[in-house]
DNA sequence: GGGATGACGCTTC
DNA sequence: GGAAGCGCCATCC
């Protein structure tokens, strides 16, 4: 009963290591255009991340490229990406310009 | 059925 | 850049 569960799920698989996705992206890459909150319902609703990474929500940050979460969770996933090779600004962000999925690293 | 909430996002001032 | 308003909608009380 939860296609839109396997199209957000196959959006955040596909997420590339090293890299991370919005709320919005992964949900308009689901198919679901402007229910960037349903992805973070299915994501809370999600397994956990175990080292095959059924569903590594990780790599999904909100719009700003910033960990929506708080508490532990923040600061595991922060640690993960970290390990992933991502980048977090002092401000505790991430460039989505270089880590995000269509950022290249063009700063020019 | 109604009210409130939430891993959010975008536009406008 | 910061703050405010509006949309989206599924779930919980």
């Amino acid at each position: 009963v939860n296609p839109e569960w396997r199209a957000i799920a196959a959006v955040v698989a596909a997420i590339p290591a090293g890299r991370v996705a919005s709320y919005g992206q992964v949900a308009a890459l689901a198919g679901l255009p402007g229910r960037a909150r349903l992805v973070g319902r299915v994501l809370s609703h999600a397994p956990e991340p175990g080292p095959e990474a059924t569903l590594p929500w990780q790599r999904v940050v909100n719009a700003r490229g910033e960990i929506s979460l708080t508490g532990a969770a923040a600061l595991e996933q922060r640690s993960r990406l970290e390990a992933e090779g991502i980048v977090f600004t002092p401000a505790g962000r991430i460039d989505l310009r270089r880590f995000g999925l269509v950022g290249d690293g063009r700063s020019t």
